[in-house]
DNA sequence: CTGTTAGCGCCTTCAG
DNA sequence: CTGAAGGCGCTAACAG
């Protein structure tokens, strides 16, 4: 019932190699006789084995996909420009969650290598020395995708986020912003979101600034905090660490009774699809989301493929997207 | 350096059959031989090649993943609920967006064949011959999940949308509603969309009813065409196929002078996160779309172990959640 | 240019 | 309860 390489070479009259071999382009093969085997495979609608193939040739062809949350919009898009070069070099993914759980990750990585994954992209928060030691273990090519890895030992594909939280901060001061507030999840649970925080706070020597922290990062948790925050401290600009978090200050201004931009102005991070199809149009630093992804897997596959790398770590540029919301 | 099932045995003074047994559970091994393997697995780091293992059983724990597109907001949720259900069962996920593309999409039901996946979890808009020759021809189990089979040849997850749709019609019907539009992509394109345009026509026998086509189904190109059909057709409830589709109305509503829902009313499918972070609050028809997932997942478990199944299309309720725009 | 021969790492009878 | 032996379907030298 399945058909197998020796069934095809049998009807094509030649060794199961050289049927490998068209298969594979490995070597060249004779016009006639590669004729020959290619009307067999069609003729008994031979599919390759690609199990047994991995085990064979020990290269999968497939690479393991290790997010926090793909229902997450931002992940979602990055999952997506990373599914997309995976097909153009001929991969597929094993998409896994980790919902940001260490001991969940370190897992994960073990059961990559069981998998026998060529290479692994990972997103998260923070990385920690567990997780390198995992990767170390597995012995498995990885590339870091929007999460950072401070000692720059691990390939990695990231904006500036310093830079990026200067500029949005200075953005603001020079639409006459005086007191500023950045929203996010709390300090210390996302390197990424420290380092904008940093930006903005150095964006000008003498402005104050606060920090609201989000426990889950989410809108409606948001929406009372940064109520509070609003009237507690005079704010009249907030830098939002995601789309969802900007949405929730606007509507956190708007509840208080102030008008965006006119009386706070907010600018957010992503750029997200929702973020230009609400009301006011969101301001926002566009992250690169698709190519954070993209840009991941083609550096993966030149890992693989031993192709010389200019840059292990990669920084993508970001960009302000000026709409309504400043 | 890869360190075997052999490696293993010896290092435990046993017959890797032994160490197999002990690995899967296959048949009853001496408590005092069993802690031996077991430390020698500590001892080594050892951990089986899934490959392998893969090609000796001929079951790989993997299921098949193809969607149209990961990025939008109701796929990744769907996704993120067959890999929840997928990693308690101990399943891994190879996920594919094809595009909503036929000819894609048969290629990719070949794919996961050729990466021997033990099944196949399926999400398009309109589920032709080509796809059923294509699931036959690869001989793996199939769940539909959020995708209709006319003839329901082929086990499924789905809603009552034809229910669905009339339940959002005569909602608005009872609002005080008089003209009613339905807004989606064209008709043709996507059997879910047609089935709850015919709930919408039959909520209520003479009701004069418009379908307002939006080509891609996307917020942009949805905003003017509803804002034409608005003044044409003095349209005073909308049903609108998807969240991002509901905001473009509640929109060219706002922007044609009108008010929602005072002047218009607006009920959406979906409920995305984004429905309950917008202003007005989108009144919608729920999806299960976590569910859809879940489900699908556990179905298709079912079926590979060949556990009675009783029903083997199984309808998922759908609910009216109630905010602002009706 | 083509055929032969070993494995890849594991599961799974079949004996004992 | 445990060991030996034969594949699973394919790749990759090595000959010819």
């Amino acid at each position: 019932m399945t058909v197998t390489i020796y069934d095809v070479a049998r009807e094509a009259k030649v060794s199961m190699a050289t049927v490998s071999r068209v298969l594979n382009g490995t070597a060249v093969v004779k016009e006639e006789t590669k004729k020959r085997v290619l009307d067999a495979i069609a003729l008994l609608g031979y599919r390759p084995n690609a199990v047994a193939r991995g085990l064979a040739s020990k290269r999968t062809r497939t690479i393991g996909v290790i997010v926090p949350d793909v229902s997450a919009a931002f992940v979602a898009e990055v999952v997506r420009g990373i599914e997309d070069i995976a097909t153009m070099y001929e991969y597929h993914i094993i998409l896994t969650n980790s919902d940001a759980q260490v001991e969940r990750e370190v897992d994960l990585i073990g059961t990559m290598w069981e998998k026998q994954v060529d290479g692994i992209i990972y997103l998260t928060n923070a990385l920690l020395p567990e997780h390198v030691a995992a990767f170390e273990s597995a012995q498995i090519p990885v590339v870091l995708c929007a999460t950072e890895d401070p000692e720059r030992r691990i390939p990695s594909v990231n904006i500036d986020n310093r830079q990026a939280g200067r500029d949005a901060g200075r953005y603001l001061l020079d639409k006459g912003c005086r007191r500023l507030a950045f929203v996010s999840i709390p300090g210390g649970q996302s390197v990424v979101a420290d380092r904008r925080w940093h930006g903005v706070q150095g964006c000008e020597g003498n402005t104050p600034f606060v920090r609201i922290a989000v426990p889950d990062g989410r809108y409606h948790t948001a929406l009372p905090l940064v109520r509070e925050a609003l009237t507690a401290h005079g704010i009249d600009g907030i830098v939002a660490d995601s789309d969802e978090l900007g949405l929730a200050s606007i509507h956190a201004v708007q509840d208080s009774g102030g008008q965006v931009p006119a009386d706070v102005k907010v600018i957010a991070f992503d750029n997200t699809r929702m973020a230009e199809m609400v009301r006011p149009e969101m301001t926002v630093i566009a992250q690169p989301m698709y190519d954070f992804g993209a840009v991941s897997m083609r550096l993966l596959t030149k890992l693989l493929k031993d192709e010389p790398v200019e840059n292990y770590s990669v920084t993508l540029l970001h960009n302000i997207v000026e709409r309504q919301s400043t």
